[in-house]
RNA sequence: GCCGAAGUGGCGGAACUGGCAGACGCGCGGGAUUCAAAAUCCCGUCCUGGCAACAGGGUGAGGGUUCGAUUCCCUCCUUCGGCACCA
């Protein structure tokens, strides 16, 4: 099988003489602001593991290499660039557990996964390769950063601005600060508190420097917060939610995660909700993606409703509800335990209960506070409210199904129509009231769908829509609520307490408190060490230390503001920091002065095309989406959103039709099927595996398929002396070949604009099935062939185009164009239905006139045998596909 | 539980906008070439019956719309992916 034939189809030969070409020649290196359109095709980069390339990497990689290619050929000036995602937990608990420096791994797996990448032949501009751990790449990733950390959310621009404009509006007066240290925007209406007093506000320098501080540090997009974090001691750090699986338990190493509150950076993602949903619209992204990020923001819209406390005037619970028609079915309310009014409300009886039940809510584990779905718990916490709508008094209790961070933490509970409400009254023998009214035969126990209202005083027979009007307005008129709206989108946990990653460009100083580097400073080097482990342990209420923390020299630093002495921020960036922008640096990699130049960022943005694997649904691309957002109102990008075109390409799965893993032994790796059949191969099949967006398996078996294409076109153009065919001749294509080759050009022109590059390749393969048998084959037409081959199998077809003559790489020769009447056949066979089924087959011309087609149907053998004895009631002819006859 | 995608020969898959189901490839069977093999070439290959012409069945299951359904509609089953007490 393998190609070492002198004169046959040498791959290894050719595919090491053509990779050496494009590199000397710079073949693919893209000028910037060329005057041609541009076209900037991305792969999501990868993660330069110690295993190296799986076979599903470089599925996506091809796929946006045969775009790439066509697209050069079609007049393009084509951005097709590729880096490393590289800092990141692995090559860290490497380190930790060998002394090897994390670098030194990275350094090492970069170059074996480069060497990979290299092997396919894909057509990237390596000028612009980068890895997120070169300090020139984070550099900018810490400047995006301060560029965070020096903004707000400014609500009536509805934009990101930098904090100084706040501080200036506040200055001037015309923002004003409320008593509990919010910004009153609008200072020409008193603020209402709702079922409570209008209070006072203050003007900016009546505060305390500390609280100057504490409001400006409270608005900016980068904050530090003391928050509900998922500890893992075992990995001594925190994780994001995206980073525990559902089980409570980490994603990279499966450790137990554990529930605490600690100080952390957040990015302010929140403030984006409505805008990352809103502009999903104008997406070309698989609609299931739009989806899964639609769900994850998580949108919802309702109200937020008052209720009083029975004997306290100075306080009321707010919730959050979807249905507020269902007000008077509110029987209970439920505050989360975390929620700040549990311990002032609860009476002295209950109290040894509740404060023990909040104990054991706030130590459960994120596995066992979801474990148990099924059983609800609780306590009552001895005080009552009072529903607004009808005076009804009603048990105040904590339970940990009702979460603090969303909405307001507490709920109004319509057991009735609410199933967790419902098992929560059922269990506890709470009450249970009617209040929707469902179609006939669905039981109202439980339904929570819309219906008509029923026990609602004046508003019974309202459709739930009409009622939630109504209600939410009386509410506002009452003072007693508002409309609201609601995102499950939380803030994004920014800080990790590792040593492989960015650092953050932040001091912490006594006098001056969190003090970002000045732009000049940057970057600040992860220091050296030797000593990466964090403090690891089994102990859940064990305290993080950071790994920078043990570098004393490091850490204590002068305040920029100040000049005093201060210490540096010990926490580091998550994985996702670096990809969130590395699609803006290859714009230009090698800018010192500016993360890009604001021209060329210009003439490349957007991305149209993104290929890469669903997994990075919500996480890598809300981000990164996000992070585009900040820079686009800050004036450093022209498009709202990063990425046009979106295709996830499929997994493939082993021959074991199972997920390829090391556990399983069903790993396929290119390197050995690149070895035995070429890259050229391994490419050709990747993509006639199936449609490049589904799940497919591997099978070795069926790479000989390809691989024999392959063959069979060499054969077409070269003889067994390595000369080309002798067949081959000068004349013009003529009839059916004529005809088979524009079809081919119109099918493979067509199916690479859909991606379809399985049944592009099969049209291939008909071609050459077709002209292997022919006795004469025109030059032309093979050197057509070439060029519709050559974004598949680069390797070879640059071989055959220069065997034919062509001493230049055809990677810019012209994409063959087609003429459509000449992919007509002359005459068409149709099949010939008596009541649906084919009795026969007729060949006319094409276009025959249905009158025509009709005759000739009728006078066909076949069809009249069983037409005896029936009467034909109906023809139908469609022109060019079938004649059906209807008769009985 | 909720949301999403998908079920077609022995296998991967193809089928425009409702118009001949199974293109192309793998595998398998038969033959040619060869001392023999590899490679290559030719023929066959959805299932059942038949030497054949042909007949019947067939796209997860059941129903519907239609002259005609893999394609559109309803109900159900299975597999995969995501979310999971979000009020």
């Amino acid at each position: 099988m393998a190609g070492n034939e002198i004169s046959g189809y040498n791959f290894s030969a050719i595919e090491k003489k053509w990779q050496s070409y494009w590199q000397e020649n710079q073949t693919f290196a893209a000028p910037d602001g060329l005057d041609k359109p541009k076209f900037y095709v991305l792969d999501m980069f990868p993660y330069p593991s110690s295993e190296g390339l799986h076979v599903g990497h470089p599925e996506g990689y091809t796929a946006s290499d045969i775009v790439s290619r066509y697209k050069r050929m079609k007049g393009f000036n084509v951005l097709h660039p590729m880096g490393y995602d590289a800092f990141g937990l692995p090559a860290e608990q490497y380190a930790v557990q060998t002394g090897t420096h994390p670098q030194v791994t990275t350094a090492k797996n970069i170059n074996n996964i480069e060497r990979q990448i290299k092997m396919f032949g894909f057509s990237y501009d390596w000028s612009r390769r980068l890895a997120t751990t070169d300090i020139d790449y984070y550099c900018w990733t810490q400047w995006i950063f301060l560029k965070m950390f020096n903004s707000w959310y400014d609500p009536i621009a509805d934009a990101a601005r930098p904090i100084s404009e706040l501080i200036q509006k506040l200055e001037n007066h015309e923002y004003m600060v409320s008593p509990t240290g919010e910004i009153i925007y609008d200072t020409t209406h008193p603020i209402s508190v709702l079922a409570g007093e209008p209070v006072g506000t203050f003007k900016y320098q009546e505060l305390t420097v500390q609280q100057q501080r504490q409001i400006i540090d409270d608005h900016r997009l980068a904050y530090i917060a003391e928050v509900p974090v998922n500890w893992c001691p075992k990995l001594g750090t925190v994780l994001a939610n995206e980073e525990v699986n559902s089980e409570g338990y980490s994603e990279r190493g499966n450790y137990p995660v554990f529930r605490r509150a600690l100080k952390q950076w957040m990015l302010r993602i929140t403030r984006y909700a409505e805008r990352l949903l809103e502009d999903l619209e104008e997406l070309d992204w698989p609609e299931s993606i739009k989806i899964m990020q639609r769900n994850w923001i998580g949108k919802s819209t309702g109200a937020e409703v008052c209720f009083a406390i029975e004997g306290k005037d100075d306080e009321v619970i707010e919730v959050y509800t979807t249905r507020p028609d269902t007000l008077f079915g509110a029987t209970y309310m439920v505050l989360s335990p975390e929620h700040p009014l549990v311990a002032e409300l609860t009476t002295d009886l209950q109290r040894q209960a509740v404060l023990e039940y909040v104990r054991q809510a706030a130590r459960k584990s994120e596995l066992e506070r979801t474990a148990d779905t099924k059983e609800k718990t609780g306590v009552f916490i001895g005080t009552y409210a009072i529903n607004p709508v009808n005076q009804e008094r009603i048990p105040i209790w904590v339970a940990d199904y009702v979460l603090m961070g969303y909405g307001t933490g507490a709920i109004m509970a319509v057991p009735a129509h609410d199933t967790r409400d419902l098992e929560f009254a059922e269990k506890f023998d709470l009450p249970i009231i009617q209040v929707v009214q469902p179609p006939e035969d669905v039981d109202w126990h439980g339904y929570v769908d819309e219906g008509i209202a029923v026990n609602s005083g004046p508003y019974d027979g309202l459709t739930t829509a009409e009622f939630k009007k109504k209600i939410t307005d009386w509410l506002e008129e009452q003072n007693l609520g508002r409309g609201a709206v609601n995102y499950k989108l939380r803030d994004w946990l920014f800080s990790r307490q590792r040593y492989w990653g960015e650092p953050f460009p932040i001091v912490h100083c006594e006098k001056c408190g969190t003090v970002s580097l000045p732009e000049e400073d940057l970057p600040l080097e992860l220091t050296e060490t030797d000593d990466f482990t964090p403090d690891i342990s089994d102990d859940p209420d064990s305290v993080p230390s950071p790994p920078l923390g043990k570098l004393t020299e490091w850490i204590n630093t002068t305040c920029p503001s100040c000049g005093g002495s201060a210490q540096r921020e010990l926490n580091t960036m998550p994985q996702w920091a670096g990809s969130c922008w590395y699609y803006l640096r290859y714009l230009d990699a090698k800018n010192n002065q500016a993360p890009f130049d604001k021209d060329k960022e210009r003439y490349w943005m957007p991305v149209d095309l993104y290929i890469g694997g669903a997994e990075h649904a919500v996480l890598h691309l809300l981000y990164a989406r996000f992070w585009h957002k900040v820079l686009y109102d800050l004036g450093w990008v022209s498009t709202k959103e990063p990425f046009v075109k979106l295709v996830n390409q499929g997994m493939i799965l082993g021959e074991d039709n199972q997920k390829m893993s090391k556990s399983r032994g069903n790993v396929v790796n290119p390197d050995t099927v690149v070895e035995q059949y070429g890259a050229d191969s391994f490419r050709l099949y990747e993509m006639f595996m199936g449609p490049l967006q589904t799940v497919k398996p591997w099978r070795m078996q069926d790479v000989e398929g390809v691989y024999r294409f392959l063959n069979k076109a060499w054969r077409m153009i070269i003889d067994a002396g390595g000369s080309v065919h002798a067949n081959i001749t000068d004349a013009q294509p003529e009839g059916e070949a004529l005809r088979r080759l524009h079809k081919t050009i119109k099918k493979v022109t067509e199916d690479i604009e859909t991606l379809a590059f399985n049944t592009a390749i099969s049209q291939m393969m008909i071609f050459v099935n077709e002209y292997l048998r022919l006795e004469k084959r025109s030059k032309k037409a093979m050197e057509t062939f070439v060029l519709l081959l050559s974004p598949f199998a680069p390797h070879i077809a640059e071989e055959l185009w220069q065997r034919l003559g062509h001493p230049v790489s055809l990677a810019y020769e012209t994409w063959p164009s087609y003429n459509p009447k000449l992919t007509i056949d002359p005459e068409v066979e149709l099949a010939v239905q008596i009541n649906g089924k084919t009795r026969a087959k007729i060949t006319v011309p094409a276009d025959s006139e249905e009158k025509t087609i009709e005759e000739t149907a009728l006078e066909s053998e076949n069809v009249r045998s069983h037409l005896a004895g029936k009467t034909v009631r109906k023809v139908i002819v469609v022109k060019n596909r079938l004649v059906n006859i209807v008769a009985n």
